[in-house]
DNA sequence: CTTATGTCCGTAGCTAAGTACGGAGTCAAG
DNA sequence: CTTGACTCCGTACTTAGCTACGGACATAAG
């Protein structure tokens, strides 16, 4: 079943993924991403599996979670070990749910200043501190 | 109209919107907080306002942005020079839309593992992952 | 009025997250 | 069978974002 022509060098991979092939091996010496076996003295070989994980850590660090925090996500994402992970994916979902909230009210100040300098003209009030008032 | 006694030193400014005296004095410097003048040799106040603004850093610095896009969103919140504002806005609120996106998916798989997790016995698939696919 | 605690400001140090380099080996095209 | 691009791996350098330090001054409590 394996798809053995799905086998990419490290650099497809890197760019697979929109990273530096430096950063793949900073990631793999940190433990977020394995090292597959490298047929002896040959090169190794990434699947296009391998590429939705590294995707899944750029995303989820461009969200500001640290590559700890990262680590700790993708640990979860193994499915095993469902007892300790449950408080850990409880607490990643609280972070989540806070920033998502951050998020929508950065996210909708930021549409009506748009809006409103398409229609009004001069003086428009823009409600990005604001709407984060009232929080935390 | 003022409120003269809404003067915070330095340290209960800090304290206020939980974080470090020189972290104030280090965005000071970048130019993302203003230095309020001092009365001739005395100490710097701050004013409960001021605080909205550090929090409001503080939010948009945990949702991944980095200081200087930090620094181009409070640009945006003056209100003044409407047509400049106009493209950083959008293209902020494209890449705020972008993250809430990842976020959401983020935060229901995360509910769907905690949720299995409780109900179900053993084997959960925890599709963490799998929830950024397909996008990007 | 003195002592403790806080502020000021400049400079130095630190951690996280990459990024670059260099020399040796590999591999595919011509 | 060589040449050019790529990989491997270890080490060194860089950048962003703080954090700490130290000596001079301020100010509030006792």
């Amino acid at each position: 079943m394996d798809k053995l022509d799905d086998k990419l060098s490290i650099g497809a991979f890197a760019s697979a993924a929109g990273v530096n092939v430096e950063t793949i091996r900073f990631y793999q010496r940190k433990g977020l991403l394995g090292e597959p076996d490298k047929p002896y003295g040959g090169i190794r070989r990434y699947a296009k599996a391998d590429v939705a994980r590294l995707r899944f850590v750029k995303s989820a660090k461009g969200l500001g979670f640290s590559l700890d925090e990262v680590a700790g996500l993708l640990r979860l994402d193994d499915g095993t070990h469902c007892d300790e992970a449950r408080e850990l994916a409880e607490q990643k979902l609280a972070d989540a749910r806070a920033k998502l909230a951050d998020l929508r009210r950065i996210e909708s100040a930021l549409a009506s200043l748009v809006r409103d300098c398409g229609t009004t003209r001069g003086r428009v009030s823009c409600p990005l501190i604001a709407s984060l008032q009232g929080q935390h």
